[in-house]
RNA sequence: GACCCCUUCGUCUAAUGGUUAGGACACCAGCCUUUCACGCUGGUAACACGGGUUCGAGCCCCGUAGGGGUCACCA
C-alpha cells in the first residue's frame, strides 16, 4: 500500500502554527514511507473562506518547504460528488430525511438542559414512513448511525478508543439548501483522493467516531487516523492572540528561518532520543507517526529562539545579508547603497553568530549602512577623549597602509597596543566607538574589513573631528 | 454537565519493570576575551497524588486531583 497523506486547511484566516505542525507531520510522514503528500483546501464555507486567504497560506506552505505531490483540490468543487453520496446512503438506508424544524431542535435542547441531561438528537424522522413526509417542507439528511454497539478508532496516535453509539447522535450530512457537512465532505473526499493516513489535530478526534460511521454505511474501508496534539500557549490555555504569534506569516516577519520553525514544530511533541537539531532530510528519516505524544504541549518562545540561532549561524551569507537588506530598505534613517550588500554579506559570518533572529541580525547590521557623521551613544562618546582621538589619528596613518585583511589588521592593532604601552582594550573599544557609533560590536577587525578601507577611515576621521 | 484524551525538571522531551531518572531551552556561577555574542566547565531543578500487582514500578492495574478536546443546518 502506497502511503497518501494530506494537509486539509480551511481558508478562513492565516495558515496557524499548529496547522503548520499537522502540514509537517503530515509531510514527513508521507516523505518517509515514499508516499504523497496531497493539499485540499476547505472552502465549503463561503461566508469566511477567501482566495486571500487560500494564496496566502499556499504561499506560508511553500516558504516552509512543504511541496504537495499533486495540485490542490478545493472542496468547493466536490458538491456534487458530496451530494451524490448523500443520495447512495438515502437508497441504501443509511440515511433518511429528517423534517425537524429549527424551533422542535431549540425546544429539545432547552428540554435537555432544564433536565440536565446530556443532548443527543433523536430525530422522530429516523423510523418514520417516508410517506408520511410533508410534502415542500425543507428537510435535512440525517445519516442513520447505528444505535446499539460501539464505534472503535484505533488511531495511530491515541491508540484505540471506543464509544458506545449511543452516544452518537445521527449527524446531518446535507443542509436544508441541500449542500453537504463539512463532516460528510471531508469523508467523501478523503476516500476519493485515497487517503490511507488522515493526520489531523485532536480537536477533530471527537469527529472521527461519526466520520467512521460514513465508511462504514457506504462499505469503504477507513484510513488509518493519526491526531496529534493541540499546541497550547506558555500558560497551557489554547494558543490565542495574547500569547503572541500564531500564525506563520508572522513568525516569517519576526525574522525566524523557516527551517528553524520546522525544526521547532516537528520537535513539539515528538521526540527521538536526544537529537534536538533536525535537517529536512534527518527528519524525513527519523520521523514517524507513532512516535508522537499524547500530551498537549506548550509554545516556548525562547527554545524556538535558539533553535532559530542555530540555523542562522547554519544559513548561507548571501542569502542571509538579502533578507536583511529587504527588512532594511526603505528605512530613511540609512544610507543604501552599491557597498551595502558587500559590506552587510562581508560581516556576516560575525553577524549572525550574535542574533536569535533575522530582525535582530537586521538591527545589528545597521551601523554598516549608516550615513556620516554618526550618531555616537552615550558609551561611544564617553571613548572619545582628546586622548584617544589622537591615538585615532595615529592609527589612522597605521591602518591606511595595511593590507586590509583580518590577520594584518589584527597584528597591527596588537602591535600598536604593545608599542604604546596600552591593553588591547583601550585600542579597540575607541576604534569600535568611531567606526560603529557604539561600545557593542563584532570583533573590531572584522568591522574594518567589512567597512572597507576608505569607509573605515573617514569614520575615524569623523569621529577624531568630532 | 456528558463523552473522550492527557499528566517525567519552569518548558520541550529520553529512559526492554532493575539508571546516581538522561538531553535540550531557560536560569545561576566560573572560564575564555578588544566590547557583545559564540564556545567551554559546573550548578539548581521532575516521575501530580493515593492505593494495588511485583523480589523490584516513572513504566502494569484501579481511584483521586488537575489540564485539555468535543458536544452547530462552522470548518
Amino acid at each position: 500500500m502506497t502511503v497518501r497523506t494530506r494537509f486539509a486547511p480551511s481558508p478562513t484566516g492565516r495558515l496557524h502554527i499548529g496547522g503548520a505542525r499537522t502540514a509537517l507531520f503530515n509531510y514527513l510522514f508521507a516523505r518517509h514511507h515514499h508516499g504523497s503528500f496531497l493539499l485540499r483546501i476547505e472552502d465549503t464555507d463561503r461566508e469566511r473562506s477567501t482566495a486571500e486567504n487560500t494564496q496566502l497560506i499556499l504561499d506560508s506552505l511553500a516558504w516552509l518547504g512543504l511541496k504537495a505531490d499533486e495540485p490542490p483540490l478545493l472542496q468547493s468543487t466536490r458538491q456534487a460528488r458530496h451530494v451524490e453520496v448523500a443520495r447512495q446512503l438515502l437508497a441504501s438506508g443509511h440515511a433518511y430525511r429528517c423534517y425537524l424544524t429549527p424551533e422542535e431542535l431549540e425546544a429539545m435542547r432547552a428540554e435537555a438542559k432544564a433536565a440536565g441531561r446530556n443532548l443527543r438528537i433523536r430525530s422522530p424522522w429516523r423510523d418514520r414512513d417516508p410517506a408520511e413526509a410533508p410534502q415542500g417542507r425543507p428537510f435535512v439528511v440525517r445519516l442513520r448511525a447505528p444505535r446499539e454497539g460501539e464505534t472503535v478508532i484505533d488511531d495511530l496516535v491515541q491508540g484505540s478508543v471506543r464509544v458506545a453509539n449511543t452516544e452518537l447522535d445521527d449527524m446531518i450530512i446535507l443542509r436544508s439548501d441541500g449542500t453537504p457537512i463539512y463532516q460528510h465532505a471531508v469523508v467523501v473526499d478523503d476516500h476519493d483522493m485515497a487517503i490511507t493516513h488522515v493526520i489531523r489535530g485532536d480537536d477533530h478526534f471527537t469527529n472521527t467516531f461519526r466520520q467512521a460511521q460514513i465508511y462504514d454505511a457506504m462499505g469503504w474501508e477507513r484510513p488509518r487516523f493519526a491526531h496529534v496534539p493541540l499546541i497550547h500557549g506558555p500558560d497551557g490555555a489554547k494558543l490565542s492572540k495574547r500569547h503572541g504569534a500564531q500564525s506563520v506569516t508572522e513568525f516569517r516577519e519576526m525574522g525566524y528561518l523557516p527551517e528553524a520553525l520546522c525544526n521547532y514544530l516537528l520537535r513539539l511533541g515528538w521526540g527521538h532520543g536526544d537529537v534536538e537539531i533536525v535537517s529536512r532530510a534527518d527528519a524525513i528519516r527519523l520521523f514517524d507517526i507513532d512516535e508522537v505524544g499524547r500530551a498537549p504541549s506548550r509554545m516556548d518562545y525562547a527554545k524556538l529562539a535558539h533553535v532559530n540561532s542555530v540555523w542562522l549561524r547554519e544559513a548561507d551569507d548571501t542569502r542571509l545579508a538579502r533578507d536583511v537588506l529587504e527588512r532594511l530598505a526603505g528605512r530613511d534613517d540609512l544610507a543604501l547603497g552599491p557597498d551595502s550588500e558587500r559590506r552587510i554579506t562581508a560581516l556576516m559570518p560575525a553577524l549572525k553568530e550574535r542574533a536569535k533572529t533575522l530582525v535582530e541580525l537586521a538591527e545589528a547590521a545597521t551601523f554598516l549602512v549608516r550615513p556620516l557623521p554618526l550618531a555616537f551613544t552615550p558609551k561611544a562618546t564617553a571613548q572619545l577623549t582628546p586622548e584617544n582621538k589622537a591615538m585615532l589619528r595615529e592609527l589612522a596613518g597605521e591602518i591606511a597602509a595595511t593590507e586590509f585583511a583580518a590577520a594584518p589588521l589584527d597584528a597591527l592593532l596588537r602591535s600598536h597596543a604593545e608599542r604604546t604601552g596600552r591593553k588591547m582594550g583601550a585600542v579597540a573599544q575607541p576604534l569600535r566607538a568611531a567606526l560603529t557609533g557604539s561600545t557593542v560590536s563584532p570583533g573590531i577587525e572584522a568591522v574594518l574589513v567589512a567597512l572597507g578601507r576608505e569607509e573605515a577611515l573617514a569614520r575615524i576621521a569623523a569621529a577624531a573631528a568630532a
